[in-house]
DNA sequence: GCCGTTTTCGGCCCGACTGTTTTCAGTCG
């Protein structure tokens, strides 16, 4: 059972709950356990097995006894006798935009609707005949809402289209230049997801400070857009060419702190920040932090007074996820964030040096890397082309690839130093060399000779089962002491492919042993680790590498959404390698 | 039904919007 179909069931337990007139904080108990199932990374099955299940959120005894019996014998009376009580033709119902538990029970009462595979065909047929607006407390508008409710479900665009990141990145930025050109805007700022700067977004929303709504609006409708779906006094949303949904809003400087705290979220934050604040008899909302008693309103210009009100410190977005952020600042001790500016290199770039590699080469000469890092200040780089093709080659034809190949970056470096004027930037020849699906490397033993080091990732065969893929991965890891960073660790692509399925903790712990650090790939398609592994790694001592895994130049500013998993992963400096100066990042790589 | 920096009992986030009402219930984020 995956954890979407358990915060399905948990969703539907609720509205029967609401339905049959239930203590309405038992069922908000329940919509709790649904949306933190629903937003675990961990698979709650496993949790079970672990004995771990009461550290989800929202989870507590009751709960974990109906799981229990659930996952041991794939029913739960309890479960099954409260839906039993509720006409199964509700459930689907509910997965309409404006329909709830009460409306859709009503439905299907005053209509006999009994056969939930037809009940969308039933109620269009209805909505013909006028029928349910001559229900009480439904009228003409219901109908239409109702309908386009269905229709807007059926054509599956309720299944919200996410994009990565980096693609919300570009298009934020076109529309925030573009607010900024005009001479009212005095301010423009990111919200929700993409500030807290998660791997995929869904809408795009932005937040600006001006003195003349009415205008800045009208310039906002002036970016290029498809259709406008909203305008009004306060804010305005449109469409792009792209299909992306924009939604800006305008507002003044005196409470744009509690608005841009409000409208960031997580909604997961925001209320546990809420319940803190009531525990000081305070009240929290968009509009500022309210003395409950005297109803006084603070309002707050920036975040920091809103934090401040509430005796907090200021919480940077990337933690606001409600896992234990708060705690922690309420005892001063958040972590010192790592920051961009504090990477000195960066470790896995591909060139476009020929030779018979096993996939892609990169785009640009190692020269124009080598500048760039000068240019970004960097200390050291490290060029990782893919090991060569393995098939019909021996074990020495592939060392002497790999020579011709050592030789060649060292020519070239000599070459780019003399050429260039305060060259600082060291060269670190390596290797990103598959792990085959049985653990052992793509990568001869002699050929090891002619790499400064290793990254070691997959590439092929990821759905191998949990126990396998782990001891794969171990394999590798503790091949070769030259083997210094696991590469793009899951596999993931971002909206494409899930990553692999291995016990992290096992490998994190080898890692840990053997002092390998775990990559955070910066490129947008990956973010990989994703950053609640990072959490653990850290956690559990492992070093990690930001590496954008560049396959040209210009994708060597990647790094910056790297930075952004680890910053999210609560990751400071001193948890990376590679914020290391030269001498001291040179002690830990060639350490063996 | 969950949960704990005044609590193992007594609370539980806040406000907007919408459509239907004539003061509010339901839904949503």
């Amino acid at each position: 059972m995956t954890n979407k179909e358990l915060a399905q069931l948990l969703k539907n337990i609720s509205a029967s709950y609401t339905i049959l007139g239930e203590n309405k904080f038992k069922i908000i108990a329940y919509d709790k356990a649904a949306e933190s199932v629903e937003h675990l990374t961990s698979e709650v099955m496993e949790l079970w097995q672990e004995g771990k299940i009461y550290e989800i959120p929202g989870i507590g005894q009751a709960i974990a006894k109906h799981l229990d019996e659930l996952f041991r014998t794939g029913q739960s009376c309890h479960f099954n006798e409260v839906l039993s009580k509720v006409p199964s033709t509700v459930f689907p119902l509910l997965l309409v935009p404006g329909i709830g538990p009460k409306k859709a029970y009503r439905l299907v009462q005053a209509f006999h609707l009994k056969d939930p595979k037809t009940v969308f065909e039933d109620i269009k047929r209805l909505i013909e005949e006028h029928k349910i607006a001559e229900l009480e407390g439904f009228g003409e508008k219901s109908e239409q809402l109702i309908l386009e409710g269905i229709m807007l479900y059926e054509k599956g665009s309720i299944k919200e289209q996410r994009v990565s990141l980096y693609d919300a990145d570009q298009i934020a930025q076109e529309v925030i230049s573009h607010m900024k050109r005009h001479p009212a805007v005095q301010r423009v700022d990111a919200l929700g997801s993409l500030r807290r700067r998660v791997a995929t977004i869904g809408d795009i929303d932005i937040a600006c400070v001006a003195d003349k709504p009415e205008d800045v609006i009208k310039h906002f409708l002036r970016f290029p857009h498809q259709t406008i779906i909203d305008q009004g006094d306060h804010g305005a949303t449109i469409v792009l060419h792209n299909g992306r949904q924009v939604d800006l809003r305008v507002h003044d400087r005196r409470r744009y702190g509690a608005m841009l705290q409000y409208f960031t979220g997580s909604k997961h934050h925001n209320i546990h920040l809420r319940s803190y604040a009531q525990e000081q008899g305070l009240s929290v909302s968009e509009y500022g932090v309210k003395h409950v008693k005297t109803g006084e309103v603070r309002e707050c210009e920036t975040e920091e007074d809103l934090y401040r009100a509430l005796g907090l410190p200021w919480i940077s977005p990337e933690l606001r996820e409600d896992r234990g952020e708060i705690e922690v600042a309420m005892q001063g001790i958040l972590p010192n964030l790592i920051h961009v500016d504090d990477i000195k290199g960066d470790l896995h770039m591909h060139t476009n040096y020929a030779f018979p590699t096993s996939h892609d080469l990169g785009q640009s000469h190692v020269h124009d890397h080598l500048s760039f890092a000068h240019a970004l200040g960097y200390d050291y780089i490290g060029i990782a082309d893919h090991n060569p093709k393995i098939t019909g080659m021996s074990a020495k034809e592939i060392a002497i690839i790999m020579e011709q190949r050592y030789a060649w970056y060292q020519e070239q470096y000599a070459l780019w130093k003399k050429n260039t004027k305060d060259a600082s930037v060291s060269l670190y020849i390596l290797c990103e060399v598959d792990i085959l699906p049985d653990g052992t490397l793509a990568l001869p033993v002699e050929a090891f000779e002619f790499v400064d080091g290793a990254i070691v990732s997959i590439h092929s065969s990821f759905r191998q089962n949990k126990q396998d893929m782990t001891r794969r991965i171990i394999s590798a890891l503790t091949a070769h002491p030259k083997v210094r960073i696991y590469g793009h660790p899951t596999g993931r692509l971002l909206l494409k492919r899930e990553g692999i399925d291995a016990d992290w903790k096992e490998i994190m712990r080898v890692a840990k042993e053997r002092d390998i650090a775990m990559e955070i790939n910066a490129y947008p398609d990956r973010l990989d680790l994703p950053d609640l592994l990072v959490r653990d790694a850290i956690n559990m001592g492992v070093s990690l590498c930001i590496d954008t895994d560049s396959h040209e130049v210009h994708q060597m500013e990647f790094m910056r959404y790297g930075v952004d998993v680890a910053r999210r992963g609560w990751v400071e400096p001193r948890h990376v390698v590679n914020t290391r100066y030269r001498d001291v990042f040179h002690r830990w790589f060639v350490k063996t």
